[in-house]
DNA sequence: TTTTTAATATGATAATTGTCATGTTTTCTT
DNA sequence: AAGAAAACATGACAATTATCATATTAAAAA
């Protein structure tokens, strides 16, 4: 099993900022696992007793509505963590998280690390920072919601997704996304998603081979106001 | 002027967790100031170099979007700190805060505090659960903005600001808010804010006096679906 | 491979929400 | 107190988006 003190992907995130020693002994107790895709790694509801470092893949987490439908709130990748809030709060997730695809990620128990937390400044103001990030991040979601059309918002979806998760050798997104996680991303019907995608084809915007997508014109999906 | 070692207001925020010494030492450079109602405190993009400490009044932080609507993104009221995001990150502000009504408030310099952050983990640790909880909010906000039509999310701002902001003596939302306000809340237009407010109205769900709104039935809103 | 199931696609229509026009009331200013 | 300005209110209509129905295609299972 690897050792977090030589794992390189901490240099992504605040884990970086524990000491040698620190990683060391949660290198001692943390645990590896092989996700597959479609794997609910936690849901709504569930007491999150650790955080996830995510060593490859991608997950979501989203939120169940009262309508039925699951809005995505937001997308983990390789290097970042998973279950932060949970170190914080003592009460239970308020997202459920599904892998994207197959995922390798280490589990590091709360009960190790929340002392780490408390007694190594360097390490808590990076998880403070990475908060600050996320919370401006949902501000801008929460005005995009609120302020644009499902047209506009799924544009700036694709733009997000093909400038944060990269494409693949092809061009087309690495992230592979459903129709139905694209209109929950957005927020909207699955059927209105499928249509904007096939409006966004008919104007060259976009292309799709089965149900790959590649961004043709970048700036065009930019100019959509 | 008050000083922050007997000032009760800290009682509610994460100030309490500082030290004695501290709190002497931020009393001596912290500035109180009286903010009329309508005031800009600060705006998108401005370096907000500090933290305010609410000790009355409240303010809407909000977004300006491209369509020229300022989508409010959250409320601060008395006890709570403003621009927490400030002492932890060197970028500007992504949001406006505004006087809702007049205002009590002190602030203290990022300078003066940013060290404290650092060293007394009690403190960090508080600011911590305080931006873990703000995340959790902003989550719901944005399942309710995707997934909820604007009759459901007014009658949950109602809800919101009656619980958390309480009443006058006659019932009345003691937050007097203008159907604008309402509006970039729930983010829709101001004429449909308008007119589901005199359809709240019609039902028997709320009475106005001017502009003034008192709940006439907590249980009605709760039940819109 | 064949069958079955799930995902994608599109039309028709209804419901929701936005926009513009206009009138009324309230608040502010002088 | 009178006039001006802002906020509130409502109707008419247009635009957006959701819902339901129904193909079509792709993926999974037998």
């Amino acid at each position: 099993m690897g050792k977090c003190e030589q794992c390189i992907i901490k240099q992504f995130n605040s884990l970086k900022s524990l000491t040698k020693d620190e990683l060391v002994r949660i290198s001692s107790c943390k645990t590896s696992h092989t996700i597959k895709k479609g794997t609910v790694i936690f849901e709504e509801g569930d007491i999150v007793n650790g955080v996830y470092c995510v060593k490859d893949g991608i997950c979501k987490l989203s939120k169940l509505s009262e309508n039925g439908k699951d809005q995505i709130v937001k997308m983990v990748v390789k290097g970042q963590l998973l279950g932060q809030r949970s170190l914080v709060s003592d009460e239970s997730s308020n997202l459920q998280a599904t892998a994207l695809n197959d995922m390798e990620v280490c589990f590091i128990p709360k009960a190790e690390i929340i002392a780490d937390l408390q007694n190594n400044p360097k390490f808590s103001f990076d998880v403070l920072k990475d908060m600050a990030h996320d919370l401006k991040e949902a501000d801008d979601i929460i005005v995009n919601m609120a302020q644009k059309s499902v047209r506009q918002r799924l544009a700036e979806a694709l733009i997000y997704i093909h400038d944060s998760f990269g494409v693949n050798p092809d061009g087309t997104l690495s992230v592979l996304l459903s129709r139905e996680d694209f209109a929950n991303i957005v927020g909207t019907a699955t059927e209105s998603a499928i249509r904007v995608l096939s409006q966004f084809k008919k104007e060259g915007l976009i292309s799709t081979i089965g149900k790959q997508i590649k961004i043709e014109s970048l700036d065009g999906l930019k100019r959509i106001e």
